[in-house]
DNA sequence: TTGAAAGCGCTAACAG
DNA sequence: CTGTTAGCGCTTTCAA
């Protein structure tokens, strides 16, 4: 640590006002409320003479003071757990593109579990002037939903979907037939399946519905996943690797593993190379996300589009905060299988 | 897209203030106010009174009016690279730990370059309520400094110094030194580098620190880096890869590659195994930062610890609101190299 | 521990 | 395009 220099004066003036900088200017204080809330209404030479005093002032704003009606605050907030997935970064990048656009700011919160959401919604300084919210990949439980609904604040889900609320969800059941159908071309049979462990289901988890995909898109095509090549456990490395050891060490190993992560995914890949396995000559692997270290591992996944599932939570939440009387909405994003290196 | 539910008679009441919460409760709107700002001093009677009402009536506070003194509103922003690379996240969960403790939101904007930051701050809704910011690898040109500086908003910069403000950032010339003993130790060589391509240099960028570092420590072991095993681009996997190609498609190609980031060396690593090279064997490669990604790759690496640089950067701002008048700071995070499978 | 009243920084008619 | 003025939601004395 090195120090570096010194606050002269503390120049912290704190506290100049729209009357200090309207006497400053020589202009009513109407007019300098008029420069800050609507600048195309005021001339340039007295938008000029505000500017300068304004900035002569260091003036910031107070509050949210004055009339009823400007209830929008210009701010949403994203929910989002407490080690966001890789997919955050893409999905983020999304939003900001069109918050930007509406001139909106995004406030960020982390949660550590369902309960802690409720949590958050419970106290009061998480209402405080939000126009609404993103939660991303968060369960919703009955008292949340019910104190979101009762606030009447507009809320989309990501990632997750709830009868209450809009949401933006990628095509589950869909991803899962897909990477079941790419399998079943490729003639990689036996294959099995690493998802992750369930939490208490307030409402169907993705995990679930890819698997109910995939199993369904194989049965039809008259093929059994056995049960020792399905597991289970958390969306990490460390434990797609685990579980991958455990999988694919068995003398009769399946010849192709989907997983409902790229996370999970690149476990397994490590997990196959450690234990000297081809990929894909021994065993074939297939993720799901696409996130960006996909691409770099050249692993083989079920692609969502996170940037865009972003930029539509952002857009069905301003619309909705347009026009909170328009009726809830379901989006549901294509996926496409992207076939790279380990299928 | 598929409707889902109806919001059946607008129930979104959008309009009670304390003085409708006093009413329902039966108390003055001063003991609201009270309730709401220190609840310690109000009647654990009262408080059920006007937890219920507040409840009932979905109150929503208004915003920050009344009273000069409140100048703090627990709130701080982020400014951060409009494509953010991926060490933000791991960055930005060091941050929000530490605001959480502070009871502090966090709002994010997304810059594209440095003349947008400069807009930011002229823009009046920036200035609007904010505690302070973090701004991330960005750099800060005079005119933006001078700004900041006058509007007395305390600053942390992160990944970037300026003589004006407190800063975090990971020793560069270390690092780039302990690249060059690394491969030194281990014999690979002669040794390039693969660089930021420099934007005007308003101040000094880590890319330029961290060669500076490499190039000196092989200088004083007599070893020199020919021009030609040098390479600038973007900060980028793509670009990394590019750049390897080019230099390691070479007759004369160099033993070993130091990047100034793990996206650059991830490239390098994909170009050395398309041109059917040898990872150590032919080419070593090491990268800078130790994001996620290059774990999940055997990527070897000059670490520095991304959580903990969010988590020192929050607590320098906070402590700044708290004490103004308290010296700037410039942290220096220690760096190591991380061996794994590409040295 | 509570309330009446004064005052804060600000916005929104409305008149010019 | 600008200023006067009423009034908003809220905090803070001050007295009880």
């Amino acid at each position: 640590m090195k120090e570096l220099s010194e606050n002269s004066i503390t120049p912290v003036v704190q506290g100049s006002t729209i009357y200090d900088v309207a006497e400053v200017a020589a202009v009513s204080i109407t007019t300098v409320s008029r420069f800050l809330n609507s600048p195309e209404k005021v001339n340039a030479q007295t938008s000029r003479k505000i500017r300068e005093a304004i900035d002569k002032l260091s003036y910031i704003p107070h509050g949210n003071t004055g009339s009823k009606s400007k209830r929008q605050v210009g701010r949403i907030g994203v929910i989002t757990p407490f080690f966001p997935a890789p997919s955050f970064v893409q999905r983020l990048q999304g939003m900001t593109a069109v918050l930007r656009q509406h001139h909106c700011e995004l406030v960020i919160y982390t949660v550590d579990s369902p309960e802690q959401l409720d949590e958050y919604l419970h106290s009061i300084p998480f209402a405080k002037r939000l126009d609404g919210v993103i939660i991303m990949s968060m369960q919703i439980d009955p008292a949340a939903s019910s104190r979101l609904d009762r606030a009447g604040l507009p809320v989309v889900l990501v990632e997750q979907s709830h009868p209450s609320f809009s949401g933006v969800e990628c095509d589950n059941r869909l991803g899962g037939a897909l990477a079941a159908r790419h399998f079943l071309d490729k003639g990689y049979l036996p294959c099995g399946f690493v998802g992750e462990a369930l939490v208490p289901p307030y409402s169907l988890r993705p995990s679930e519905v890819r698997w109910q995909g995939y199993e369904e898109a194989l049965k039809q095509a008259g093929v059994l996943v056995a049960p020792q090549h399905v597991a289970l456990g958390e969306t990490t490395v460390d434990s797609g690797y685990a579980l991958g050891r455990k999988l694919l060490d068995r003398a009769d190993r399946p010849r192709a593993l989907f997983a409902m992560s790229d996370l999970q995914a690149i476990g397994l890949l490590k997990a196959a190379r450690e234990l000297g396995l081809a990929v894909p000559g021994d065993v074939a692997l297939l993720g799901f996300d696409d996130i960006e270290a996909a691409g770099w591992l050249g692993l083989s996944t079920v692609s969502q589009n996170l940037a865009e599932s972003g930029r539509l939570a952002a857009e069905l939440l301003m619309s909705r905060i347009r026009e909170p009387q328009r009726p809830q909405q379901l989006i549901h994003l294509k996926v496409e299988v992207i076939p790279r290196s380990t299928t």
